[in-house]
RNA sequence: GCGGGCGUGAUGGAAUGGUAGACAUACCAGACUUAAAAUCUGGAGGCCGUAUGGCCGUGUGGGUUCGAGUCCCACCGCCCGCACCA
């Protein structure tokens, strides 16, 4: 007997699919097109499941709209540059790139047994000099477009990796990559005006209906529009205004203070004059080194000696404090402190001795705060005291507007809308980045390289010996000429952030290999990404500056506009986990196991280990198994068929052997039914055929369903049924064959290569790949008689087998006829009888 | 503090408001085998009962409905995102 052997059939089928190129791309009026993409990896070197799992899914669907008559675009690439590889040269030697792409050869060779359905003829590293080149000539495009710009700020400062970092890039006071705590420097900068869009970026959300509801309101809540006005406060020394934000101008009548930040332009020229405030703001600046301390900071003020006018009181005056809490970035760098109405502001004014006024109550309550500040929720209704434009009882938010409302129209104040986003800095102090193309000149200052120089290129001959650019230091390279008045220049030494990188590579996977950025017919043709699949921690970086990019590229001419949202749909899968094999050494310290060296709880030498629950796998816990001994133990069609089973394709999935072992065993079983099948008299009648292909219809539907729903482990479950129904059944030759080379089909976008041989072996015409995806056949899916379930008072008490086509009134009949209704019913009367057709009856006493 | 999500057998999980627990793992029994593995067949939410069957059951409490795991309210627990944002 023949055996199902994977390692011989996965290898036999990748290669008739390359010599047959089934998946190159190419434009074709005859067909709707369909781009799916995955989220592309960073060449670590090693491809992990969650690897395996994200292409997996992508493939699911690229191989099911291929079926279903889609031209379908499926790339592959790598996002390519990044500290890693200059870590690397720094710590074993060697080059930057040399490693990268010796780790990209490596990767290819471990995803490509997977038998993805990829057209590699457009794989590209965003370290190849044709994709960073074009970046550049965006780069220049954007500078033009004022998309780009240069200043000087308080930038986030990563003393470890020696870098700057976007706020993005911040998380929790610590560097995002080194975990080192990061601190402010003031230095120039580049940064792509992302803040000009904010509104649009975030209006545009509510367009994206098939992003899931999380990234959308995690891309809102980021971008964090309010809505209030701007208050100029007339200083009583007659030297101007102090210009105030607030989203909560209604409590106007409680203000008792203005707090502006240490950096604004009225602390500043205090410092000059007042040792005292400067010794203040000094001190803030030194708290404020770092995001961390910034975060637990005592709030502190000082009183400037300064006093504003009451906008709406007249004669009443308020003290100017300078508050450490205050951010001149956000807003305009002051506010007015309301303490009645803000427990920040309140314990400030108790702390400093400052009034406390209530600009509202309760409903019938009219307690003065004293040390809880009075903070309803905005749709409440509170009564406003001796209110200056007329409200009484109203909601906060109400009583917001009409207060914008009152201040307009009196002169007093303008209405805003107030992002919390900032722009974004994109320059880098690194080696190992895609090359500002700007030089620096002397004379004419910062001027853009010429497109005709592009691509600017990363020197090879470069040394890691010491911290910091190695640009900065490079002999050559850092000197040229200006490209406007040709004497000698300075080349920009900082790199681009790495996400720039992967912020277009999308649009670049239509024309890979063209002169320009884009090539207008190809973008027109295939943007935008139709199902676009990747992690949920992508869901604010990568994805908010996607969609700032698709934008910019827009109005520079380099995407349609129908491109401004360039991921029509996405999907945020879940990660790979397992359990962690633990023992302590001598000292008590954990000591971590590979789960191949864990046999039923015990180490080769009968040592117990501890069982820590399931989690990402990580190197450092050794809670991982490596796709490349599970695909030489099983095969990949294993590997992948169980990556999709267990749990939702948005949850995490716990690998565990066990599991894995009943994926090829179930592989297995489906291979020996296509041998036993194949073996089968052919014209002997069997018995049941019509009941056969009614479950294999069912399973067409049902799967069918699953995959465009992203129910990919509900798909499975359904094929494992069947395959069960098949296994048993005692139909004839040809139903049998029909039966299992539909179950070849519909098992085809999850075990390609096994789905192939199957059709093979079965005759079938052509590749199971390209063939025509089967259709439920409606007539199949009902059937002449139906079983229904029958409750009495919401409580199943019986079910009747009855003709499909019965009317109501039978059924009713027939329910209440039956004996086991009418034992519960116990001689009662029954008040109201619902029949709902084809699902249940329910009898109401 | 603000915002969001999730609680179903031993486990992962299934279930357009309509028979809760599909499918899989682990478990138990049987067949085959000298034996084991592999394979195949069957069982299985809990409690009561020899059994036909009955009662209970989707974190807790309430509500809407002929009917609730699913919708609404409150609470408890866990997870995630944001957070000096005026």
């Amino acid at each position: 007997m023949t055996r199902y052997t994977p390692a011989e059939i996965e290898a036999r089928w990748q290669e008739v699919w390359n010599r047959d190129e089934i998946f190159k791309a190419v434009r074709s009026a005859d067909k709707p097109k369909y781009y799916v993409l995955e989220m592309f990896p960073y060449p670590s070197g090693r491809i992990h499941m969650g690897h395996v799992r994200n292409y997996t899914m992508g493939d699911v669907i690229a191989r099911y709209k291929l079926a279903t008559g889609h031209n379908v675009l499926h790339p592959m690439g790598w996002d390519a540059f990044g500290m890693p590889a200059e870590n690397a040269a720094m710590a074993i030697g060697g080059h930057p790139k040399d490693w990268t792409y010796g780790n990209i050869a490596d990767m290819r060779d471990q995803m490509k047994p997977l038998g993805l359905s990829i057209d590699w003829s457009r794989e590209f590293a965003t370290c190849d000099p044709g994709y960073y080149g074009q970046q550049q000539a965006l780069f220049l495009d954007f500078l033009e477009a004022g998309l780009v710009y240069r200043k000087n700020a308080q930038v986030n400062w990563d003393p470890v990796d020696m870098t700057v970092l976007a706020n993005e890039q911040v998380i929790d006071g610590k560097g995002w990559r080194s975990g080192a705590d990061v601190e402010r420097r003031e230095l120039t900068q580049w940064f792509f005006k992302i803040s000009d869009m904010a509104g649009e970026l975030k209006s545009a959300l509510d367009g994206l209906e098939n992003w899931p509801a999380k990234v959308r309101l995690m891309q809102e809540n980021w971008i964090g529009e309010s809505r209030g006005i701007d208050i100029p406060f007339e200083r009583t020394d007659g030297k101007g205004t102090i210009l105030c934000y607030s989203t909560r101008p209604d409590t106007m009548r409680g203000a008792s203070f203005i707090a502006v930040s240490p950096d604004h332009p009225v602390s500043k020229a205090l410092e000059a004059e007042n040792p005292e405030l400067a010794s203040f703001i000094e001190e803030c600046r030194k708290m404020g080194t770092t995001e961390a301390a910034m975060e637990k900071a005592e709030k502190k003020g000082i009183d400037t000696g300064l006093r504003v006018k009451h906008p709406v009181y007249e004669g009443v005056e308020l003290p100017v404090w300078i508050g450490n809490f205050v951010l001149m970035d956000y807003g305009t760098g002051a506010v007015f402190g309301c303490p009645a109405h803000d427990q920040r502001d309140l314990d400030f004014a108790r702390k400093y001795g400052l009034d406390v006024r209530n600009a509202f109550y309760m409903p019938g309550d009219e307690t003065e705060v004293e040390d809880v500040a009075l903070v309803p929720a905005k749709t409440e209704k509170v009564v406003f005291i001796d209110h200056f434009a007329g409200i009484a009882e109203t909601t906060s938010q109400d009583g917001i507007n009409a207060t914008i409302d009152y201040f307009e129209t009196h002169g007093l104040g303008k209405g805003q809308t107030q992002y919390r986003l900032r722009d974004w800095g994109l320059s880098r102090q690194r080696y190992w980045g895609c090359p500002i193309p700007v030089v620096h000149c002397a004379d004419c200052g910062v001027v853009p390289e010429k497109k005709e120089n592009l691509p600017i290129e990363l020197p090879y001959d470069v040394s890691f010996d010491v911290p910091g650019n190695p640009l900065d230091r490079h002999p050559t390279w850092r000197d040229t000429n200006c490209p406007s008045c040709g004497k000698p220049a300075k080349r920009e030494t900082d790199t681009m952030d790495t996400f720039v990188d992967s912020s277009w590579y999308f649009a670049r996977f239509t024309a890979p290999d063209a002169k320009t950025p884009t090539i207008k017919e190809d973008a027109e043709y295939w943007m935008n990404v139709d199902q676009y699949i990747g992690g949920i921690e992508h869901a604010i970086l990568h994805l908010l500056y996607s969609r700032f990019f698709a934008r910019a590229m827009q109005i520079t001419g380099h995407l349609p506009k129908s491109a401004n949202e360039p991921f029509d749909a996405l999907f945020t899968q879940g990660m790979v986990t397992h359990e962690i094999y633990q023992t302590r050494d001598a000292k008590g310290r954990p000591v971590y196991h590979l789960p191949e060296d864990v046999t039923e709880g015990k180490l080769s030498d009968g040592t117990e280990v501890e069982i820590i629950p399931s989690a990402k796998m990580s190197k450092s816990k050794k809670n991982v198994v490596d796709p490349i001994n599970i695909i030489s133990a099983y095969g990949a069609d294993t590997a992948r068929w169980f990556v999709l089973s267990d749990s939702p394709p948005e949850r995490d999935v716990e690998w565990t052997a066990s599991g894995a072992e009943a994926a090829f065993k179930h592989l297995t079983r489906v291979w020996n039914l296509c041998d036993r099948i194949g073996k089968m008299e052919r014209d002997t009648a069997g018995q049941g055929d019509e009941a056969l292909l009614r479950a294999m219809h069912a399973c067409i539907h049902d799967v069918t369903m699953g995959i465009e729903s992203f129910g990919f482990n509900a798909a499975i479950a359904k094929l494992y049924a069947f395959t069960a129904t098949l296994q048993k059944s005692k139909a004839g030759h040809s139903a049998q064959r029909e039966a299992i080379m539909t179950l070849a089909q519909l098992m085809s976008p999850m075990t390609p290569h096994l789905a192939e041989d199957i059709w093979a072996h079965q005759g079938g015409k052509g590749l199971v790949t390209t063939a025509t995806w089967p259709v439920a056949d409606e007539a199949m899916l009902v059937s002449d008689t139906v079983t229904l379930p029958i409750q009495v008072n919401g409580k199943r008490r019986a079910e009747i087998t009855v003709p499909a086509d019965m009317p109501k009134e039978e059924v009713e009949k027939a329910a209440i006829a039956d004996q086991a209704v009418q034992r519960t019913l116990d001689g009662a009367t029954p008040k109201k009888i619902i029949v709902v057709p084809g699902r249940i009856v329910n009898v109401v006493v």
